[in-house]
DNA sequence: CATTCTGATGCCTGATTGTTATCATTTGCC
DNA sequence: GGCAAATGATAACAATCAGGCATCAGAATG
């Protein structure tokens, strides 16, 4: 067992047994036909088995040599697959993409660049974690995720980032509060009102857009409540512990007890981003960022930059928002 | 895709990808690194994809060398099997024989013979159909049988053969008949009975056997009635429509009026014989015959000749016959 | 900054593989 | 029976391929 069954030799074997002649089957295969008879001998050398029975003017195969062939003829075929397999896992088309993702992100785009990412790339298998902005940093530098979708702006040395989302701000208001009378909400009316928050330790991010905000409409944000995320939130507003600031994508949250009505006077945006490391790249997640990228609601965003909303929420138009048909899509 | 995936450039991969350092990789397989460089690099151009992620000072694997390291090491586990079912293919441990037996074979020793052979070679499926010899013989110059057990004596040429019954005969009585009071029936009181025998069209070899036998005790066999095989003969002699000749298998039939008796004057035997091709050598073959040939009380019968029977029936004691402790193991 | 470790490269040699020419044997045909 | 055709085997030579040696270039280490 030298050679140790080169795979050469196999598919001459595989010709010869399918041809069951020696010049036929070195015709098929584009060599001389002695060629042939010394692979077969190496072949039958290296295993110490019979494989073909030839008797000048009949080939016929061996008991051996049937197991033999129906063996190599499973490995050619596997062997076909893997580089298959092995291209198209380079191409992206084969692979695992991990992904973390916000609140915001899942209230906005993100379910409906996932069913898009998974139709087109069914072979790739998606790990969809829930990380707040600041835990997806860290699990991208530990590589547990390839791409975060986090609250922005980033500009992180040794990430690369893609916005995917620029929300305006809403007031959630109590349904019984006073101010769900105007169609829209001047900022400076919630000077003085308590205010529900996220926690301070996970929601930095969208918690010193909020402060900025408030501080440039002249007032500081009382905190009363810090909730443990947005479903905390609403609820503790709907108990009307006080009032809260959250982006367009709130919209998708369908609680009874609570209101919800644009800021008339702040053009501030909440920007949600995707984000990857720009070292360690992978193909299937050039393929996930290359959709992110394509999705058409975000390319209409980037284009008409200061226009409507993005991927905007499916619930939108309920509450008088103008809302496109790519988003219609949305799940 | 020139040499399309050598398998030893698969196991230098490997190698490689589990020690993620070439030198420890070359090492290993007892080359010099160089070779390993190169070797990766034909796969990388084989394949047109990066396998391995090399910095001069960290070797990782790509997504792709991922999917291809694992089908490297499927594939190379495939092969060592296949070599492996090659080799016991060679050496008849797996394979396939198709058996042809008469009704004489198969109340003898061939259940325990077939027994036997399932336990020591469990991995040869066995094809088990019954034909007379005449078509057994037949069925062996198609290929269609690899082995045949027929009633001898056998001297066909390219046929090689092997006795493994050697049986005296017995008579067939119906359970009221006057000769079932003699412990044993000396031939010629048969003479003028009606006999029952098989087909003459089938059953030659048998006949020939009996109508020698019938000459030599001076009388022509009258026969009444033909049967299509022995369960036909026993019924038709309980139904009192004659009497039969048998061989001591016989005794393996338990059927309710009918009586048998040894000829008391009567040393002639009807051999039943392992007959195959003495070309087209099988392995399974091969094993098959050394294990009918091995079997115990077939080599007790070819060393003690005229002793008494081999593959003696499991019911011959409750008849007065001897028996012994091999057949005892008989189905 | 020297040292050490890494993988890569160039060149040479031996091994493997392929080709051509030829042989021995069998089959088919006249 | 003899001859032509076809088959697989073999020998000798040529091309290609793989491995070894020496060495290079870059990065980590102290």
């Amino acid at each position: 067992m030298h050679r140790t069954c080169d795979l050469r030799y196999m598919r001459y074997f595989i010709a010869v047994a399918e041809e069951l002649n020696f010049r036929r089957a070195a015709e098929r295969l584009h060599v001389a036909q002695p060629a042939i008879s010394r692979a077969i001998r190496e072949l039958e050398s290296d295993l110490d088995t019979r494989l073909l029975e030839r008797t000048n003017r009949r080939v016929e195969l061996t008991d051996a040599g049937q197991v033999f062939l129906e063996g190599c003829r499973r490995l050619a075929g596997d062997i076909e697959a893997l580089i298959d397999d092995t291209v198209r896992a380079r191409d992206g088309e084969i692979g695992h993409v991990r992904i973390g993702y916000t609140d915001f992100a899942i209230n906005g785009a993100l379910p409906a660049v996932l069913q898009d990412f998974r139709a087109r790339f069914p072979e790739v298998s998606v790990d969809l974690v829930h990380m707040v902005t600041a835990t997806q940093l860290d699990a991208l530098r530990r590589s547990e995720i390839d791409v975060g979708f986090v609250t922005g702006p980033m500009a992180e040395p040794g990430l690369e980032h893609l916005v995917v989302q620029n929300e305006r701000l809403v007031v959630v208001l109590p349904e019984t509060h006073p101010l769900t009378r105007l169609p829209a909400v001047p900022l400076g009316k919630l000077a003085g009102e308590p205010f529900v928050t996220g926690q301070a330790a996970h929601w930095q991010h969208f918690l010193s857009h909020m402060v900025r905000i408030c501080h440039a409409a002249g007032f500081e944000p009382r905190v009363v409540q810090e909730a443990y995320n947005s479903e905390g939130i609403f609820g503790l507003v709907a108990a009307n512990m006080g009032i809260s600031l959250h982006v367009e994508g709130a919209h998708n949250h369908i609680r009874r007890g609570v209101a919800i009505r644009p800021l008339s006077d702040c053009d501030h945006r909440v920007p949600t981003e995707a984000i990857w490391r720009s070292d360690k790249p992978s193909a299937a997640r050039e393929r996930f960022i290359e959709t992110v990228a394509g999705w058409p609601a975000m390319q209409e965003e980037r284009n008409a930059h200061p226009a409507a909303g993005l991927a905007t929420p499916a619930g939108l138009d309920e509450h008088g928002g103008q809302r496109n048909q790519e988003a219609d899509e949305s799940v």
